[in-house]
DNA sequence: AAAAAACGCTAACAAGTGTTAGTCAATTTT
DNA sequence: AAAATTGACTAACACTTGTTAGCGTTTTTT
């Protein structure tokens, strides 16, 4: 009944999404093709359809999978006894360390949902707005107990989660920049800023 | 000769373009098609093709126009008498006024270029490593005079130019936080960071 | 008024799209 | 060993893609 096959401890169908994660971010949901899908996976178009019912349910994966663990992670914070500082500095720090290591995943989440159909869509954005609007309460907390500046907590949550998801660019750069020097740059400015 | 067209002063050629660059916004590139461009322009398919050369075209047009006018700025700031805070910060006002007004060029410049046929392609790309570099070079000087925190020039950049650009994402609740006050919010964030 | 350019249209093209039907061998379950 | 499931294949479908050819009308230039 279950499945087992390909390199890894992994389904065909896990396979399959991987590479696809891969091939959606190069060349964006809508110019992907199934049939070049198919070809990095090494089989023909119609085979994918016995693992997969649409090429939008892959991208339906995708995406849900990335909300959830950013949710899921975001309750752990939310329950723990940490300042409110500390609180924004874990979530910068999943945020960076899953854009490091999970990177296609949540490229896509974050630049092709606008692919996914309905009522996935709606339910994604609903996702999404919730999750924006419980770091703007941190925030919201934080300035209430003079732990930050007086800022519009939405502005400040977009300028965090735009900031960590702007490391896409950074990718090539590897190089010249290690990960985690990068992680405590990135929570260094986010948390104090330019100015010295 | 000179065709002088449609409702406002403007080529029916700037009309496609601002047609096109609200549909490509919306849709992505590779999903927005001729047939749907044309139907918005008030047109057949095939007429469009009296105006632009190719779909491609279109999109050079948008990601140059905006890089250029990005570049004069930069090269108009670098050699005026501010001090290197002062010059980052009207570079981030800059940003933020173009995004709210000319939102979907802007846009389309930030999130597909990737389909910019060669060798647009690489002549963009160059251009935008180009205008990162400086503004680089300015935070390095900014550090050197003691003006700012001892931070890796090139994740600020990343952090200062993702987090313009993901305003995008607040499009909508205009309602809530003017642009005046978002743009002090921002530099605000920005500038200063978020802990008191 | 004549010539030329601009620009809309219809029809069609070659190529590519996601997806389904149906077949058959390999593998798993009974 | 028999039966059932899995999963690969080829062919094909209905449709959309960007783009060109060619015709005819309107507008501009001479």
């Amino acid at each position: 009944m279950a499945k087992i096959q390909s390199k890894k401890n992994s389904t065909k169908k896990e396979v399959i999404i991987e590479k696809a994660s891969k091939l959606f971010r190069e060349k964006g949901f809508g110019a992907a093709s199934m049939r070049d899908l198919a070809e990095h996976v090494g089989v023909e178009a119609a085979s994918l359809y016995n693992h997969i019912q649409s090429k939008a349910e892959i991208l339906q994966t995708i995406c849900f999978k990335v909300a959830n663990e950013f949710m899921t992670n975001l309750e752990q914070v939310e329950v723990s006894n940490q300042s409110t500082l500390k609180k924004m500095e874990s979530i910068i720090r999943l945020h960076i360390r899953m854009m490091l290591d999970q990177y296609e995943y949540i490229y896509i989440a974050d630049h092709e949902w606008r692919h996914l159909p309905e009522p996935y869509l709606s339910n994604f954005l609903n996702q999404r707005r919730n999750y924006r609007k419980r770091l703007g309460d941190i925030i919201e907390e934080g300035i209430a107990k003079g732990e930050m500046k007086h800022i519009d907590p939405y502005v400040a949550v977009l300028i965090i989660l735009s900031a960590v998801s702007g490391i896409d660019s950074w990718q090539r750069s590897r190089k010249t920049t290690g990960a985690e020097a990068l992680e405590s740059n990135m929570v260094k400015y986010l948390i104090e800023g330019l100015k010295k």
